[in-house]
DNA sequence: GGATTGACTTACG
DNA sequence: GCGTAAGCCAATC
């Protein structure tokens, strides 16, 4: 039944753990290296679990919009602590800092 | 087993 | 660039 074993968990956060220092990755961009293009919300629920997994960097996943997580408010302090600079009060710079690996948006 | 929801993504106006 | 709609999958009611 549930798919969000600690397995498949561990295995998503493997790559959140891959995000470099000061760059950010999205959630579809986790899942598709991870091998699942389509749980892009699952990872989202992952990383809300990761917590209880060990500590991951979770605040480095935004969306493609480049906008934090609406529920995780830290996540902004913790982005400019890395030096991550910030478009508005919940939008990144995604140009600027998205991880390198993109393989949906590689341009 | 159907309907609703969500830390998503893409497309359209 | 923003809001809405549709597509997506698993968990929850």
């Amino acid at each position: 039944m549930a798919v969000l074993t600690e397995e498949f968990i561990y295995h998503i956060l493997s790559y959140v753990d891959k995000v470099p220092y000061g760059k950010v990755a999205s959630y579809g961009q986790i899942a598709t290296l991870a091998g699942y293009p389509q749980y892009a919300r699952l990872v989202g629920k992952i990383l809300s679990l990761s917590e209880f997994y060990g500590e991951y960097p979770c605040h480095r996943i935004v969306n493609t919009k480049g906008r934090i997580a609406p529920h995780y408010k830290e996540q902004k302090a913790l982005l400019l602590a890395e030096g991550v600079t910030f478009k508005d009060a919940n939008h990144i710079n995604i140009l600027q800092h998205r991880w390198n690996v993109t393989k949906k948006q590689d341009k």
